[in-house]
DNA sequence: GTTGAGCGTT
């Protein structure tokens, strides 16, 4: 029963995969599978989870032995409440057997339907729920999955960033320890994953001036308070400041602006 | 411990 997803895909050759969206974090095989069982036979179930932290990403493929089972769990599950949220479920598209599944879509829809396939659930699309305002700029942005692999919960996003940065930089940190390889010091491998987090901001475009304000981004900026803490500014400004350590300590300004020492006595 | 558009593993 908790076989699956033991040992990656059992077998894909005839079998039909359905997509399971809006499922909640919690729910896992064994809670889907006595749901679509039910309505034919599931040969796997399949719930992608984080590599890194392990946890689901919140939809599952079920795979059915025949069509016109899964087509059937897909009019009576779709839109089924589950663990208090409303599930979603739909043929798999975008899966290794995508070709197979365009088939079965157009072989159970009408044989001699010679447009699409998704086309051809006339009798599904009866329920007209309230799933449509899902969708919206990711019709056309369907290729870059990869992109929105990376980035798919904006508040779970800075959690993984924050974990890939480490990460990165520990790895080329230990790169670079290997001076010894050339390969890599080439470029082409630095260069790479340069470039893979460069372009994970998404942004090209944008102005390059960001990147440099970027790294600026002083962790404490009471140091960079110039006005407070000492004046180091001045000091690297150049050499005008013959000595600045021989003109603060005590002859610095404190003296000429607080004539009277009881006053520093008494602020301090 | 959080989140919520979307398409997958050995």
């Amino acid at each position: 029963m908790s076989h699956f997803g033991r040992s990656g895909p059992p077998d894909i050759t005839d079998t039909y995969s359905l997509l399971v969206l809006n499922i909640t974090f919690r729910t896992t095989a064994d809670d889907l599978f006595p749901l679509f069982d039910k309505y034919g036979k599931v040969v796997d179930i399949f719930i992608p989870k984080d590599r890194r932290t392990g946890d689901s990403r919140g939809f599952a493929f079920v795979r059915y032995k025949y069509a016109d089972e899964a087509q059937k769990a897909v009019e009576r599950l779709d839109g089924r409440v589950v663990d208090g949220r409303e599930i979603t479920v739909q043929f798999a598209k975008y899966g290794p057997n995508a070709e197979r599944i365009r088939k079965t879509s157009a072989c159970l829809a009408s044989t001699r339907h010679k447009g699409r396939i998704i086309e051809s659930f006339p009798r599904s699309r009866y329920r007209s729920r309230s799933r449509s305002p899902r969708k919206r700029h990711r019709d056309d942005n369907y290729k870059d999955r990869d992109y929105r692999r990376r980035s798919r919960s904006r508040s779970y996003d800075r959690h993984e960033r924050d974990r890939y940065r480490g990460k990165d930089k520990d790895y080329r940190r230990r790169s670079r320890s290997r001076s010894a390889s050339p390969d890599y010091s080439k470029g082409r491998g630095r260069g790479r994953y340069d470039d893979d987090r460069r372009s994970s901001s998404r942004s090209m475009s944008a102005s390059p001036a960001r990147r440099s304000v970027s790294p600026r981004k002083s962790p404490s900026p009471r140091k960079a308070s110039p006005p407070r803490g000492g004046s180091p500014d001045r000091h690297s400004r150049d050499g005008r400041t013959p000595s600045p350590r021989s003109v603060s300590p005590r002859g610095r300004p404190a003296e000429s602006r607080s004539p009277s020492p009881r006053n520093s006595d008494v602020d301090e």
